[in-house]
RNA sequence: GUGGUUGUAGCUCAGUUGGUUAGAGCAUCGGAUUGUGGUUCCGAGGGUCGUGGGUUCAAAUCCCAUCAUCCACCCCA
């Protein structure tokens, strides 16, 4: 055989089929990012290295699809930097734009490039694709959508509530049960101000995550080794060890945290949010998760993720509070709020739950046979008749074997099929048939749209 | 980046301790049926066994390398 063309890895094709169920959940989504108000926006698949790089930590900076200069890219780099192997200095030197590598960073250069064109608060979403230089595996892929609903310029926890409702409201409509885990990063730097240790909060959330797996002692353990002293250690056990429901946990915290002013800020916080929920319960079950520390190092408030229930894969959506953003862009003192929503992961639960719609509301409805030049004709201003009426309607462009257009019909599970032949041409009729059940039924051409419509 | 898995027809996979011309199911195309699909029957096409090298009289099978793939860790959507 041919050698066979490929596609890069982590990158996938999708088939007519796929495109349905995609847009499904596209259109889900969309729709309850519409029905809160959201507008759409939509940026470039490339930005400036300078507006990514930095932005999502060391590690992220590794996974940027970098695009290297047009023309003699090599005429700007220096001899010594390549002979030593400097890839860092090098790509610098050769490469000035990246593929996105999220809706957010992009989203925050908006803001900033557009702020006099922008009514704030701005609330928008963006459903487009990022990119990342990952290596592929279980709902990890390198190019995959992102569907993003953010809240500019605007402080209030009425946000964060929204925010939780349309997460609420969205995995309701796609059927899919799912846990949402609340944090708020303020409590996180509370708890490493109270022991004295700043810099150590991923160490100590990562440590306490492993609770479950390893046990307290293990736990303890590794906190050692990472360079915290025993009495900080000590003054979190009540931390580690929290438990119950989600007002109890907060009951704790504020025992513990109660020297920190950012911890009992994060507090507040949450109780608010928490406040709204009461008020205006969800369905979803949110749980505080003091564990929940995501990467992304500029969320400064809430933060959130969700995880499906009954699907093994990583969190389906995430987000958080991030007040310094648009900061570094040079335009400080505008706080977001926002979620996304990895379209490819829900798509990958959803085929793993089988809870796709059966129907597709977008496929042809009606199949027109062809016998030849003259059936043809006559057959075109009845198809043009049904399109005009909103009905999806298809002629079979050639005049095939009957068993073929009909074979063509059932592939495509098209469930009505028009036979106009000479037989019903000179009577004016056309035979319907019904794919599903078999039958078929003459009907006068006059009365066709409105007998399939 | 670290560790592991698997590469045979379009797809899912068999293929014995190395031994004639590498098989099956599904899919595709044609026929049984010249104006009727989804069931049935008959037939056909389609393979440098991932790639390169080595061992051997002989390699899909054993050895080495390489590429690809999927999975786990890390991190994430």
């Amino acid at each position: 055989m041919a050698q066979k063309p490929s596609i890069p890895k982590g990158t996938r094709d999708f088939s007519p089929e796929e495109m349905v169920k995609r847009n499904y959940i596209f259109d889900t989504i969309k729709s309850v990012f519409k029905k809160f108000g959201f507008q759409a926006i939509e940026t470039p698949a490339m930005e400036n290295l300078s507006t990514l790089m930095g932005k999502y930590g060391e590690e992220g900076d590794k996974l940027l699809f970098k695009i290297l200069n047009s023309g003699d890219f090599l005429s700007k780099t220096e001899d010594a930097d390549i002979q030593n192997k400097n890839s860092i200095k090098v790509t610098n030197q050769i490469s000035e734009k990246g593929l996105r590598y999220d809706l957010t960073v992009p989203f925050a250069r908006f803001v900033v490039q557009h702020r006099n064109d922008i009514t704030f608060p701005f609330k928008r979403y963006q459903i487009q694709p990022v990119w990342r230089a990952d290596k592929p595996q279980k709902g990890r892929y390198r190019e995959f959508y992102q569907c993003d609903v953010d809240v500019v310029g605007s402080n209030s926890l009425l946000n964060e509530f929204e925010l939780l409702q349309i997460v609420d409201e969205v995995f309701n409509k796609l059927d899919i049960n799912v846990l949402v885990k609340l944090n708020n990063r303020k409590i996180l730097s509370g708890i490493a101000e109270i022991i004295g240790q700043k810099d150590k909060i991923v160490d100590i959330t990562v440590a306490i995550d492993k609770l479950d797996k390893i046990g307290l002692e293990k736990v303890n353990e590794e906190l050692y080794q990472k360079g915290i002293p025993k009495e900080a250690v000590d003054k979190i056990q009540p931390i580690i060890l929290l438990s119950g429901t989600n007002a109890e946990k907060l009951d704790k915290l504020k025992q513990v945290l109660k020297d920190s002013e950012v911890g009992m800020h994060g507090i507040k916080e949450l109780e608010q949010v928490f406040a709204y929920l009461v008020a205006s319960p969800v369905a979803t079950e949110i749980e505080l998760d003091l564990t929940l520390a995501r990467g992304l190092n500029y969320y400064t408030g809430a933060i959130i993720e969700v995880k499906a229930k009954d699907a093994a894969i990583g969190s389906i959506c995430g987000g958080g509070r991030y007040d310094d953003l648009t900061g570094i862009f040079g335009m400080p003192d505008v706080s977001g709020v926002g979620i996304s929503f990895g379209a490819d992961r829900i798509y990958d639960v959803l085929q793993q739950l089988q809870k796709f719609p059966a129907q597709n509301p977008d496929s042809t409805k009606v199949l027109f046979t062809n016998f030849g030049q003259n059936e043809e004709l006559s057959c075109l201003p009845v198809v043009l008749q049904l399109r005009e009426k909103g009905i999806n309607v298809e002629i079979y462009p050639e005049a095939a074997k009957m068993k073929k257009q009909m074979a063509y019909a059932d592939k495509r599970e098209i469930p009505y099929v028009v036979i106009i032949g000479t037989n019903e041409m000179t009577g004016n009729r056309a035979i319907v048939k019904n794919m599903k059940s078999g039958e078929q039924e003459e009907v006068k051409v006059s009365q066709l749209t409105d007998y399939l419509a």
